[in-house]
DNA sequence: GCGTCGATTTAGATCGATCTAAGTCCCCCG
DNA sequence: CGGGGGACTTAGATCGATCTAAATCGACGC
């Protein structure tokens, strides 16, 4: 009679006091123990009581509180991510990856965007530390100082760099930027290509002097100048303008490889802009190989570097973390490939 | 004396006995009660009192526990997001307005994909009420039930629709789709088109219809053929092939408009393909003016509709339901503009 | 001197789960 | 027939904050 009774309450006043766990356990006649067995699946609760227990969760539509579950069990089944940017395609398909891993691990992604600056990064790390995340996943700011995963960890938090490195001593999941360098000198290379710039810009990080270290030893390993780096501005339709500086150099370039697809593809529009066909007047070599890059006409020769998958691999490195966290400091480097396409051509007068 | 062991204590093991609140107030000798006050900002509490709990707070580097707070307080400084497709860089953009007006205001956000599957979608919207989420930013996945955001209110869940709609009866954000058709198709019978294409693919939901439909009575109110609405594949890297079919009807297109950016980008490939040269030999209109749009040569003339505004709408929508559920249901249509560049040209033969 | 009032402060109950340690049964073995 | 053990089940304490209702303390008016 009275258990009758709790049951239409309860859904009268769906406001102030939802249903519990102790409404289930009294429906299906189970202790509130019992009832939290079943939810967690242990298999120490008996068939026939388990299926009580279920029907009853349905019947009144209980829905599990995490945040309850969290202040007894420290466990919040919840992940922070900081990127330091959102609107690069490569983030986006970064954050996909992750959250792809995160949500078939049954946990969720807090997100969180550094705007790549140190005291924005400060901010959001402590109020993911407030929300009490099981782990986090930083793409550190630039200028992060080497010492904050090392903090980090201290505060008992798990956590991986993606994408960017401060220190040895933390996990970390990237890709070989480095050999990526290498390849697409290489290959510009193999063409006949002797003045071969590389535009960069966006802040100074390790990602960045990866990038540029791969270069200058790809360059002078084929005993090839290795300066001709050029900056670029940050906004892509501000790129196409400073294309012109590819050519007021000493020995203008006759190809250029690029710090990533946003700026190959404003080099590609600034190369239309001076009457060049790519591909045939000048050569150009993207880095990261997003979507976009199929769609250029030239189709666009890049650098994969799949963020998706490196976004998987760094959220499955902090899950095991997680579980472990005793682990010594490990990395996952992926390897990078050439995408050749076809923005790439001979160089001038180079006969094969 | 024995406070002096506290504090001592407190750091010595990080992982099981973190700083709590009573901690802080003993170290201030104050109550836990008087301390909640103090964090939460009161103007009960005096000023050399509140002195001490914050002096108190950074000397024990104390961090708030969320988790704790949102068990009493049934509140969560959390809000849910989901959209159903992170690649596409227009979700990317919306996404950072969300999170910067929601960061802003001192809350987190709690991202989810739904791939745009019904299933997908019901899982991890009841994964957000687990998570005691405040409230709800939602892109409807395609087919979504009218009735959901009835179904999400009734369970105490303010929701805001963003982009897409299912209901009148929710709160809605997003912009005026047919009104940006209407700009396209004038722009282009101004030049002397009359052969006008709509090339479109995706999931068929609100978005689309209403685009479908700002089509259709655009061109009709201008007599014009209102029925070459043209299905072209979801992936860019395959749109470039299925430009021709806009040459394959009974009279065939001398311009498109396209339902996104990423469609105008393929076209404009598949037009490059064929030798045509887009502003001359053809006229494209894209539509959400995403940054790409500058950076295509020639620039891409396209219909903006700021994903970042409608982002900072939602969220200030949502806010403010949070703040006062009882308001009625609310809709915020931004308007679109036509951002002309250089991708269209006059009609062949037309002379202005 | 006493009751009242405003300004602060506080003890203790409470939110909804999990965990520990201790029961129940029931069966089977010696 | 007593007891040991396996398979379940459960009472009650606990996590760390907030909220309610009440206490404390001068000061002040009468």
């Amino acid at each position: 009679m009275q258990l009758r009774e709790d049951v239409i309450m309860a859904p009268e006043d769906p406001r102030r006091s939802r249903v519990t766990l102790l409404d289930v356990a009294r429906q299906a006649n189970v202790s509130r123990a019992t009832a939290s067995l079943v939810i967690r699946k242990s298999p120490l609760v008996g068939a026939e009581t388990r299926q009580r227990v279920e029907d009853a969760i349905v019947a009144l539509g209980y829905i599990y509180n995490m945040g309850a579950a969290r202040l007894r069990a420290e466990r919040s089944h919840t992940v922070g991510v900081i990127v330091p940017n959102l609107t690069n395609p490569f983030f986006a398909e970064l954050l996909g990856g992750i959250e792809h891993a995160i949500d078939t691990a049954g946990m969720v992604v807090i997100l969180a965007n550094s705007g790549d600056l140190l005291t924005r990064q400060a901010a959001v790390i402590r109020r993911m530390r407030e929300h009490g995340v099981d782990g986090l996943i930083l793409c550190p700011a630039a200028d992060t100082e080497e010492a904050l995963p090392a903090q980090i960890g201290a505060w008992g938090l798990p956590a991986v760099q993606v994408l960017r490195q401060v220190t040895a001593n933390a996990d970390y999941a990237g890709a070989d930027y480095a050999a990526g360098m290498r390849q697409a000198v290489d290959y510009l290379a193999s063409l006949g290509h002797t003045d071969i710039a590389f535009a960069v810009h966006g802040p100074v990080h390790s990602a960045y002097h990866e990038r540029v270290e791969g270069f200058r030893e790809a360059m002078t390993a084929r005993a090839l100048q290795e300066d001709m780096i050029i900056r670029v501005p940050d906004q892509l339709g501000q790129i196409a303008d400073a294309t012109r500086l590819l050519f007021e150099q000493p020995r203008p370039a006759t190809a250029v490889i690029c710090f990533n697809d946003v700026i190959a593809h404003g080099v590609a529009a600034g190369l239309y802009d001076r009457g060049l066909t790519v591909g045939r007047d000048f050569s150009l070599v993207g880095f990261d190989d997003v979507t976009d890059a199929e769609a250029m006409r030239p189709r666009l020769t890049s650098v994969s570097t799949a963020p998706a998958r490196i976004g998987e691999n760094a959220a499955r490195m902090l899950l095991e973390r997680i579980a472990n966290p005793g682990l010594p400091a490990r990395r996952n480097v992926s390897a990078t490939y050439l995408h050749i396409r076809q923005s790439c051509g001979p160089a001038p007068h180079f006969v094969t």
